[in-house]
DNA sequence: GTGGTCTAGACCACT
DNA sequence: GTGGTCTAGACCACA
């Protein structure tokens, strides 16, 4: 599995990773079932520390994405139920607003936004039927 | 000035100190010219260090937000213009394509976020133009 | 008189005031015995603080260049001798060194630098026999 | 790393650090992808606290000189370009008009100033291409 | 181990 | 009065 890891960005290296693999999942690329790398595979090929790989991995685990069996490996979730945590919705609320200040101070109106919006979830688009619920 | 700052929060206080002080320049609740609180007088009404308030006055300053009159004291600026940081438009592209795939996981549709998209920009808008160039 | 000051600059008010006097004498728009406006009458009409124009003559005088003749006012000093204060030409020294450093990282030759050394020589030059003694 | 500060110095010793590192690179004995000490280590040897230290490594980042990888440390940019700020240029050819008339005062003439930037400019030359783009 | 954040408290220059 | 600098010492996230 590649993944396009930025040491240089703001964004820890174990949370690029857990971005990576829910996007890898939402384009079904990675499919309900399927096997993950072992960490130790991962951090090599990744060129990473292994516990930046463990650290992700946990994150995932515990968003009820991806599944430890033990002795066998870690696998992609069999159903993904979308949870629309009332706490993690207010963030994301808060941080499109903060998204829109900002904007504001780059000279991005509301209507490049909504574009851009559109862009990506085309991208990941038509077959993450899995995920959501509508 | 009143601020909401949560020292729970992942962001700094004194990046959530620039976000709400963005936040007020585009609601013209502080205008251009308008004197900002001393560094000691806000860091004694939100209860924080002198040296938070003061960082995020340097920040907001680097940004071209405010000015600092030695001994006079912070001001907002009088014009502030939108400057197109190619890097940062590009990290704000990034930003969004992780909000969609966030979004994803939590059953939030693309409607919904560019629903809420708009309802801050309505929010803020009308009166900022003194940001917005179009 | 008529000063350009920058508040916003961040070299000191008073220290811009010493500067451009002494830019004045050397153009001779300022001569030898001529007055001063008072510190009140300066401080007027660049609409600054009294002390800082006070602070400002205080080391124009340290520095020999006016005179202070009590209860007559301020004058331009009949002979300005240019002292070769070794502490400040090693001064000079390391700031030309850190000028030739900042500029190689703005992408600024050698060349580029000299021409505007000679550029602002020649807007000085020429009358300014009084000071320089060569 | 040695560096030679000077605390009784007008200029604050965070940026005497700035200089004196931009320096090292411009002589190349700091190289591209160098890994620079880290902020504690610094900041015992030049006996000066870990924060000066560490803001002093922050301006020289926003300058894009060095980078900071988590966790791993600061290292020297792999390529640095010179950007011709608008800004930072005016603020040059003032600095420079201030040096020639501050010249005049101590009798030093343009020829001297010229010598003295070639003198300088050699110190640094000749190896420093990965930063000047002629 | 690394850098980033925050606090507390001191001193200084500028206006 | 203003902001800027520096120190000391603490805690945290990241790798």
């Amino acid at each position: 599995m590649i993944l396009n890891l930025d040491p240089r960005s703001n964004t820890p290296i174990w949370e690029q990773v857990v971005h990576q693999i829910k996007e890898l999942i939402l384009k079904e690329i990675l499919q309900p079932e399927d096997k993950l790398p072992s960490v130790r595979e991962l951090s090599g090929t990744l060129l990473i520390n292994p516990n930046t790989v463990s650290k992700a991995y946990q994150e995932l685990e515990r968003q009820g994405i991806i599944e430890t069996l033990r002795g066998k490996g870690t696998f992609v979730s069999a159903s993904i139920t979308p949870r629309a945590d009332e706490q993690k919705i207010a963030e994301m609320k808060q941080q499109i607003k903060q998204l829109v200040i900002d904007a504001s101070y780059l000279g991005i109106d509301q209507q490049t936004l909504t574009l851009w919006i559109k862009k990506f979830s085309d991208e990941l688009g038509g077959h993450n039927d899995h995920v959501k619920n509508d």
